[in-house]
DNA sequence: GCCAACGTTGGC
DNA sequence: GCCAACGTTGGC
């Protein structure tokens, strides 16, 4: 089991957006590392970590979990309506893939990333690092539990260790 | 709105 | 294959 961070801006959609849908695919990902990681590494039942970007404040807003086996190709690719819209895709051979992330908790209040780097533990965290602008991150087991830990959450994701 | 950091594109 | 130009991300 893996632990992963995935950013959206909350105008575009947000922790609440997510606890109304229950669970969202994670579509409109143009980047082939963040793609890579969907598609190959996210597993079932992998920990999300839900981050507010571009936001008041910046930071983790929300928990969820990995609800499909990440070989879904993105829907929006073939839209040609779609803001991702990518005309060299066919469904043949699709480019884009995604994840479907199920809604598991919205933090009561914001972990912060004034509050992450705050934090003396979670310095490899990825978020963390200069000129991070990957929009999916992975964490350790260890600074998941710690952000866990620091909003106060209800939800045992990490348990069986 | 600014701008640093990074990814992608395309001419050569 | 190099690299300049350009576009995007995202904190501030």
């Amino acid at each position: 089991m893996n632990y992963w961070l995935m950013k959206s801006e909350p105008e575009t959609y947000s922790v609440e957006a997510w606890r109304k849908d229950k669970k969202t695919l994670w579509t409109g990902v143009r980047n082939y590392q963040a793609r890579n990681f969907m598609t190959q590494e996210m597993k079932q039942g992998d920990g999300v970590l839900f981050y507010h970007s571009n936001a008041e404040p910046s930071g983790v807003a929300g928990l969820g979990r990995v609800s499909s086996d990440g070989s879904e190709s993105d829907p929006t690719q073939f839209d040609k309506k779609s803001d991702f819209y990518d005309p060299k895709a066919t469904r043949d051979k699709p480019i884009w893939g995604c994840v479907e992330v199920s809604w598991l908790e919205s933090f009561a209040r914001v972990v912060s990333l004034q509050d992450l780097r705050a934090n003396p533990k979670l310095t490899e965290l990825g978020v963390l690092k200069k000129g991070s602008r990957l929009s999916i991150l992975p964490v350790t087991p260890k600074d998941f539990k710690e952000i866990c830990r620091m909003a106060g959450s209800k939800t045992e994701l990490l348990a069986k260790t």
